[in-house]
DNA sequence: ACAAGGAAGTAACGCGCGTTATTAAAGCGC
DNA sequence: GCGCTTTAATAACGCGCGTTACTTCCTTGT
């Protein structure tokens, strides 16, 4: 209780106060394994404690013991729902082992990337994780290979690098599925920019879906689009006035921006979602896919999951031990709302 | 370059490689004033340091200066755009103080933040920012008071606490005196629980503006709802089913997700947007308002430049200058779109 | 009775660095 | 040549703590 602001209470204060030497306070504070106190000291050091109001001090600890107990995590964007995601993951799972997470973003500025994995080392964090809002490649600086790192939704070209990656593959077959098994089988896909790995990985899944379904995939129905709602709507008109016989009687999109797109198109030709087209967006951007009306059935994009995951695979690897994959990759779910 | 990973290198390295003693180079490192360096001498220390790929350790530093360079900052929900845009302000102002933010999450939940706040504690924060997601009143633990505090969006019920502030009159005022502007006279307003912060000080300023522009205030236009796209399109129907001569011919909505339940109001009606019916929303969610159609015309908290300030107040709290101003407000910037 | 072993606790070193006091050499006026 | 200041550099202490090695006292078995 009675803490004095102008100077923190020490563990010799606590030593001093509860009669006993300052290793002894050391040892019931971490006890000690091996070293025997009785309960009665026990009880009285705690006590002295409680009264004092002390705190241990983290940084003087890390010292003495080696150890920062820090995990870096440097982004490209703070802001923006992705970001965050990753971070209360990684954030849950580091509490649990008594961890805390340094954050800095990047802006997507190698200057500032630079500036905050310098402050990183000067902090010794013991592991550090880069994530990117976009599953593509990175190329990073030397200097992060000072410390164990583990890519988030991005991987090195030179492939040096443990990653953890959204499975696009099993996400577009999903998605696919999803739509064969209600009864579809024209299915227009409306993909992003055909030469990222999120589109490559989701048109192979696409097409799997329906070869497993004894459908031939028609190049013809699947359109590389700008990734945003107004390219998606112009690709969707193209699919929507095909002739009748040709026409797709479900959409699935790149993301939820091009979705909301895409309704506008259906319901510009007073068709109706989902009884006349179907519509299956990607990356479950709750603002969108939940007020979109109907609302949007979705595949979300496990940003958490891979935040936990990258702590889990750091903890491993500060810990000395080998890694058992190198390349993770973790599961689209599918979220159902009404566009399906 | 040479950096030997299992045994960093420290500062009696660089000076042995110096062929100086271990001070010098700290005082070269802080360049001391009053310390005499020849350049010859500085040169050879950098010159070692780069040779040996030397880092400073924070930790270590932080315990001989008794300076931690921390600052804490304690929010509700890490995910959720309004978090996000605080701890971008406040980090990137941090940075330019060559100090970092620790960030964690309470939750929602007192163990949850208790537990952060003993953490920062423990890494001696030198201040804490502690920030809310909506405007209202909060009782903190007793332990923030060692520590400097600012509260950012938030309140404190005792008034003793530092805090930064939405100007919500103003923000009402000058959505009202837009439409105004634009030639309306009967102005609906349905807004948020009119018991919280946000909803007392807009309609406040609704009426100032209304007043001003020599209109008495109609209570029947004010009405209150769940800050909800549903509640919101009840509210606007009822407004809209006024009859003719009474009918309003613009809307200020609480929130932006209250202000799509406008729009679907409107629309079925046959009304078009902004010619027949005028909207300003408020909170400038980017993913609603900028993808609504027309694009909404809102509000912005002012979460960014809270986060900025907050870190602002912080550095003189810290620095043990006295604060000019206990309660700062903030404006919230009108954002133009379409849809007056 | 005595050695052996455990129980309870402590002195002392070091983690990497900032800082103060002090020393050693060099310049300056006379 | 002598004092005196300035320049250049260092020894030594302490920040708060983890940890090792060591001491002292009490049991226990034979």
């Amino acid at each position: 209780m009675a803490t004095n602001k102008t100077q923190r209470v020490t563990m010799s204060d606590v030593a001093r106060h509860a009669g006993v030497s300052r290793t002894t306070v050391s040892f019931v504070l971490n006890d000690k394994p091996g070293a025997a106190i009785p309960d009665e000291t026990r009880r009285r050091i705690l006590g002295a404690i409680d009264e004092l109001g002390y705190r241990p001090n983290a940084g003087a600890r890390a010292l003495a013991a080696k150890r920062s107990g820090w995990f870096g995590l440097i982004t490209e964007i703070v802001t923006g729902p992705f970001a965050a995601e990753v971070i209360t993951g990684a954030q849950s799972r580091a509490w649990g082992d008594r961890r805390f997470l340094l954050i800095a973003a990047s802006e997507g500025d190698p200057a500032q990337e630079a500036a905050a994995l310098d402050q990183m080392l000067e902090h010794r964090v013991e592991g550090l994780l880069y994530a990117t809002t976009w599953h593509r490649a990175v190329t990073l600086p030397k200097a992060v290979r000072e410390v164990p790192t583990v890519l988030v939704n991005c991987y090195d070209s030179e492939g040096e690098l443990p990653c953890i990656l959204p499975d696009e593959e099993s996400g577009g077959y999903r998605a696919t599925r999803r739509l064969l098994d209600a009864g579809h089988t024209g299915i227009g896909f409306i993909n992003l920019d055909p030469a990222i790995p999120a589109a490559i990985g989701r048109r192979a899944g696409y097409e799997r879906a329906l070869r497993e379904a004894g459908i031939t995939p028609d190049p013809s129905l699947v359109i590389p689009g700008w990734a945003t709602a107004d390219g998606a709507y112009t690709a969707a008109c193209e699919l929507l006035d095909r002739p009748a016989a040709d026409r797709p009687t479900a959409l699935f999109c790149g993301n939820d921006r091009m979705a909301m797109g895409a309704y506008d198109a259906i319901k510009e030709r007073g068709l109706r979602i989902p009884h006349d087209v179907a519509v299956v967006g990607f990356d479950n951007q709750e603002l969108i896919a939940a007020y979109l009306r109907p609302k949007l059935t979705t595949l979300a994009l496990p940003f958490e999951a891979m935040g936990t995951k990258g702590v889990d695979m750091l903890a491993a690897l500060a810990a000395g031990q080998p890694l058992d994959t190198h390349r993770v990759t973790i599961d689209c779910p599918l979220l159902e709302r009404s566009s399906v």
